[in-house]
DNA sequence: GATAGTGTATTATAGGTGTATTACGGCCAA
DNA sequence: TTGGCCGTAATACACCTATAATACACTATC
């Protein structure tokens, strides 16, 4: 995995992990990789993965059996709400973004779909 | 200024001092505020300022005269590149983020006019 | 019970960031 | 020429992040 540099990692691994879960590639109740198998994936230390899922666990998207491992909640309503959570603050970060560079709000809707015209090519 | 934790300042001092001119506030050839002044405004120290100043004198976007200040570049075309570049990467960062989400390109679109409708409420 | 796999805790080390402080050197106007 | 702004540089300190290595605690299974 490729880290950006100027943001910790445990924040991107958490990041990750949250898209993970939230498409689905790591199901409701199903057990996740362990802290060490994490930190091989993605090359990076124990204490940061950790650190990672601590959060994760606190936030209430993950649960940790000691001497097992860590799992997804089952708690589909939760992460329903993550997921509309996690849309609407991309929706507006990117606004505000666009605004503060001088896009106005009907700009940025022609502005996206152009540039989604030319990725297609 | 409030500045986001987890994302260094200086490069969040950049990313204003950049809005700030590519949305015009301050123009090309105008002399910025000083570092001392700036560091008085956004209440951080001066090696801070510096610090991002430099940065962008390296990258052209200002130029500094010693013993009198840093002034905006008068390069007009590269101003123009750079609010381009500037704003392509706020696309590309918004439409990886929503697909990493599981949202199709289809539905960027109609989730973006749909939070645009709602704001204006 | 022993073992292997899990999460957890501790300690030491290193690098980046931000502050605080002091000092130096260039520019300009009184 | 002097005083007051400018940018610049160097140092010391504190904090956060990340690594590395080690040890401990819990669980399941044989």
């Amino acid at each position: 995995m490729e880290f950006k540099d100027n943001i910790p990692i445990y924040l991107q691994i958490k990041q990750y992990l949250y898209r993970q879960i939230i498409t689905g590639k790591l199901k409701p109740g199903k057990k996740i990789p362990s802290v060490r198998e994490l930190a091989v994936q993605l090359t990076v230390n124990v204490n940061t993965v950790q650190r990672a899922l601590q959060q994760m666990n606190f936030e209430g998207i993950l649960y940790t059996k000691r001497g097992e491992g860590n799992f997804v909640t089952e708690d589909t309503t939760l992460l329903d709400k993550t997921k509309r959570e996690l849309i609407n603050a991309e929706l507006d970060k990117f606004v505000h973004s666009m605004n503060s560079l001088g896009v106005s709000d009907e700009q940025i809707l022609i502005s996206l779909s152009e540039y989604l015209k030319e990725e297609r090519e």
